[in-house]
DNA sequence: TTGAAAGCGTTACCAC
DNA sequence: GTGGTAACGCTTTCAA
């Protein structure tokens, strides 16, 4: 007989089996069992006897007791600070977790997935709850919010991978991987001049988000400085609904000399303010052209087709996966600051 | 000192307080420290030292100990079959996600989400760890495949939600949530029989998916059984993607008499075919008209908007949760067999 | 109400 | 190559 209690009769899997299992099956040692489950060295007869004890008990190590042993742990968490409990419906958000998920399946890694309100993000409960190897994190809010975030991130101690932000990494455990925005709204910027508008309007979110004032920033920056005096002004939508955008873009047509552009902050705002220019009798681009940013699904199917500045979502994802994983190994980030390009894509939406 | 090895100095934060180092800052046992933690009652002055030693080492439980010592995990796993590397881009996918994940996060469990390719679907590396309290699965595939990885998933042992099924759950640990797509198709049938059609063509992916096989079967059931004859006919796309669904819409648009509608088997698929339709010259619903399944956001961007059926997937998610958790604690799923209604939603693109 | 001891399943470290 | 032993941090059990 075994000389540890059994919970279970030998052979009843309701419960499952665990190392000393195995070597009471083989014959052998539970260290034996152990070095063969990691590959080490092990003589061919024994290793025959372990592998059909193991196929024969279903064995699966537990992760518990080695993350405990071992002192680490084999996943990664992402918290998502939206205010849509769909967070993930965000094609941004869902091609960059895509890209996480997908590198770290591949190393094994497992990925914990949190949305949460913007104002409740430091209780997110894989915050509290810290059991990861390592977090990524999707800040929204004012400036000043997102830096606490961050600082309050950084103390909590694992590496962290931030995404969309200007600033600079804060401490050593912290790196941020962004798009360039600030280039995406200047490629746009340009484009808009070549089609000689006089008045563009920025169509954005009342909830501030990194990428959306960088966005913004890099049309100011070209239509400021262009030969002729260009009109540039903002809409605030309560938020990035398509009622929500249709509403504020209806009322500013009705009243006034409509603008000559309108630049959605994301593709799914310039797709609303295109269908309400058309609703507001306003062919696009005859009257008025329209613009967004993102490229993923959306703009191709409007008519006419949207054009927008496309964003490499799920690469950054990847990119994260590889700058942590880097880090557990490592001790230090590759790199703690990553910017990737954006590309202007053409659409008909623009072509005057 | 302590009766123990410790790893740092006291004040170190570089490794994680331990419920010892609790204890030990705060002059009482181990044991009433977890008993605090966990909110047992414990002597107001007591309680007040703990805190105070809590807050001042940042303690937090360490979960892989827990889960040892209690042998049960606290987090859901979910693994989605798709080709598409972006799996989460999916929005019927994205919202099920997204409702998941917020019932359990309300309940302090964590959800692990993985992707994989339809052929390497028992690969998943989160099936193989098999590291969760229960699982879910997103299947695909023919029929005959599906349901051996159903049956894969039952012998896993755990607690198992398989999502658009239309098998009876083959053991007490799975239960079946899906949305009611036959009635979906039925309700669109009904609704084109209105329009007086005579032909109409439903475009799938070749890829086999539960819930595309009752669509078509609910759509067939009322066309095949109308007073008048109906011409009723499907065409494989290679893929769901834009361009796939472009190339076979304008082939057959092409060629021979074409249809009096389309019906996209999504309606990503069904908006790419209203996009051939006009690209070749076909107005709208004028000449053709079009309608899709899901519901979610494509259907009113496109010119004219997209009837649709309406599919209730942010909730199938919740209902998992809801249902898993219950399951775990009380032993047995409240319900093995859960159908949401789906509910016909329509455009202009039907309108005639 | 508090504390001491045992053990959850695993691996590092040594012996053999 | 193989195996015994001692932790990893926690909670259950039982005694004070």
């Amino acid at each position: 007989m075994s000389t540890r209690r059994r919970r279970r009769g030998s052979d009843m899997n309701s419960a499952r089996a665990t190392l000393n299992d195995v070597a009471h099956k083989a014959g052998v040692s539970v260290m034996t069992v152990s070095n063969f489950v990691r590959g080490k060295p092990v003589r061919a007869k024994t290793k025959k006897r372990v592998e059909e004890a193991i196929a024969l008990l279903n064995y699966r190590p537990n992760r518990s007791a080695r993350s405990l042993r071992l002192s680490e742990e084999s996943s990664v968490g992402i918290v998502i600070a939206d205010s849509d409990p769909a967070f993930l419906n965000d094609p941004f958000i869902s091609r960059l977790v895509s890209g996480l998920s997908n590198y770290l399946s591949n190393l094994d890694y497992t990925l914990d997935v949190q949305g949460v309100t913007p104002e409740r993000f430091s209780d997110a409960t894989i915050l509290a709850k810290l059991g990861n190897a390592a977090l990524c994190a999707i800040l929204c809010g004012p400036r000043s919010i997102r830096r606490d975030h961050l600082a309050n991130l950084q103390r909590l101690g694992p590496p962290i991978v931030v995404f969309q932000e200007v600033f600079k990494p804060p401490a050593a455990n912290v790196a941020i991987i962004s798009q360039d925005d600030l280039s995406g709204g200047m490629q746009l910027g340009e484009h808009l001049l070549e089609t000689k508008v006089r008045s563009v309007i920025f169509v954005r979110p009342a909830l501030d988000w990194c990428a959306i004032e960088q966005r913004e920033r890099g049309l100011r920056n070209i239509l400021g400085q262009a030969g002729v005096a260009i009109d540039f002004r903002t809409l605030s939508a309560a938020s990035e609904r398509f009622d929500d955008v249709q509403r504020i873009v209806t009322d500013c047509l009705a009243k006034g000399a409509p603008p000559d552009a309108i630049v959605g902050a994301t593709d799914s705002m310039a797709v609303a303010a295109l269908k309400s220019c058309e609703l507001a009798g306003r062919r696009v681009p005859r009257d008025i052209i329209v613009a967004g940013f993102n490229g993923f699904d959306v703009w191709r199917v409007t008519t006419p087709t949207l054009t927008t500045v496309v964003s490499p979502a799920y690469e950054m994802g990847r990119h994260a996966g590889e700058l942590l994983i880097g880090r557990i190994q490592n001790g230090e980030f590759a790199r703690r600051r990553v910017v990737l390009p954006v590309r202007l894509q053409i659409g008909e939406s623009t072509a005057r």
